[in-house]
DNA sequence: GCCAACGTTGGC
DNA sequence: GCCAACGTTGGC
């Protein structure tokens, strides 16, 4: 096995949200739908990755805790159900094209830590987060995900 | 809710 | 295989 790497993984919480992860303990990452995003799954993932878990699409978005990545990758199971908003007719379970983990709940943080808050930290400007803007699925640093546990333990303003 | 950024699609 | 047009993400 590997070492260990980190991942930040976006949730709309409107869509699903940490407090959803902490009531159903483990759940199916479905829906990623771009590639560069659906690669890190699926060629760079390993079961026990470290996952910051982004609430994305609100007006403070935010760090809310983190995840373990559970499960090697395999097929989206929505992509073949024709009543899902995340259907792909262009792919066939012989031939599937999304993939994803299954990831189960870790923490969540007393003192979420909002992109605001990253932003003014210099350790954490080289983020692929901000790089990668439109991925769901960025690379972490163990740097970065060491600063951002730092900044969730530190006593609230 | 606006719209910039940028990934994706499809015509050629 | 280029690139314009389109659609979506997601910060603000």
């Amino acid at each position: 096995m590997s070492d260990r790497q980190y991942w930040l993984m976006k949730s709309e919480p409107d869509d699903y949200s940490i407090d959803d992860l902490e009531k159903d303990g483990e759940t199916a990452w479905t829906g990623v739908r771009n590639y560069g995003a659906r690669n890190f799954m699926r060629d760079d993932m390993n079961e026990g990755d470290g996952v910051l878990f982004y609430h994305s699409n609100i007006s403070k978005p935010v760090i809310v805790g983190t995840m373990e990545v559970s499960s090697e990758a395999y097929p989206d199971p929505l992509q073949f159900d024709p009543n899902s908003k995340y259907f792909d007719e262009k792919s066939s379970e012989s031939e599937p094209r999304w993939q994803l983990v299954d990831v189960k709940f870790v923490q969540k943080f007393d003192n979420p830590v909002t992109r605001e808050a990253m932003k003014e930290e210099a350790a954490l400007d080289e983020m692929e987060l901000f790089r990668l803007g439109r991925y769901s699925i960025t690379p972490v640093r163990e740097s970065e995900w060491k600063k951002i546990h730092e900044m969730a333990e530190a006593e609230a303003k």
